[in-house]
DNA sequence: CATAGTGTACTACCGGAATAGTACACCGAC
DNA sequence: GTCGGTGTACTATTCCGGTAGTACACTATG
């Protein structure tokens, strides 16, 4: 369960966070079925309402659906995916740019910096 | 003035971390005056309890001081102020990187991120 | 001295996140 | 039908961030 809560955020925000990233990365394939409410509760050491939560606006945002009674499901749009895979992917690119422009990296510094990400780029697969 | 909140983390973090960039990247330097409580609380739209609390964690941290009646200042420990910028670069890569690690980039993803990246950062001054 | 501007402390209140507990409707399998 | 597992709804409670307002001690300026 590779799940850290950062303490300044939603719980509920960080779950539906965390599904995301799992689907976008294919651990849980379209029309997966996720934890139970019960089960991933357990497994997170929070509360079922803060799971039920998260199911539930991941569900008003279409990216899961349930079937009473049976469980809640990763949406079978593929193409869903895909496009949320390629925002967050932009997102991160974003991010990480605003952050360094606040820091004016010098041209040495962001050489440096460059090497470094090419270097966990191509090593960590 | 340039601060957007994020309006799921605590306010007075954001104040925190803001003040912290403006003086890492020299836009206030040791022993500068910040906003005065009142001020920065009114320039934000923010309540001044709330201004007050970020200046209060900040001394607490040693990257702030205040002399009564006369104002709060940014540390003159300009070697604090390196280590701290040094901090944030290196957070800024590791949230990067962990970002991308999930996403699992294609390798041609990948070197079209580097692309990306190499571009901006030389060109945006 | 008086005044205005500092940080600081305090109370009161509101709203959202999270917890705890209970209950209900649905489905599948025995 | 029964039973266990689903999602869902609801109330009550706690905690914390944020707001609002007031008051006080200090400093610089006049």
């Amino acid at each position: 369960m590779g799940l850290r809560f950062d303490p300044t955020r939603p719980i509920y925000l960080q779950i539906m966070e965390w599904i995301k990233r799992q689907a976008v990365r294919g651990v849980l394939r379209p029309g997966d079925r996720v934890p139970s409410v019960r089960d991933l509760a357990r497994e997170l050491q929070v509360n079922p309402n803060t799971v039920a939560r998260a199911y539930r606006e991941l569900e008003r945002e279409g990216f899961l659906f349930t079937l009473r009674g049976q469980g809640t499901f990763i949406t079978r749009d593929a193409a869903r995916l895909a496009r949320e895979r390629q925002r967050l992917l932009e997102q991160a690119v974003q991010h990480f740019l605003e952050g360094l422009r606040e820091l004016q990296p010098s041209p040495e510094e962001a050489e440096r910096l460059m090497e470094i990400l090419r270097r966990q780029l191509h090593d960590d697969r």
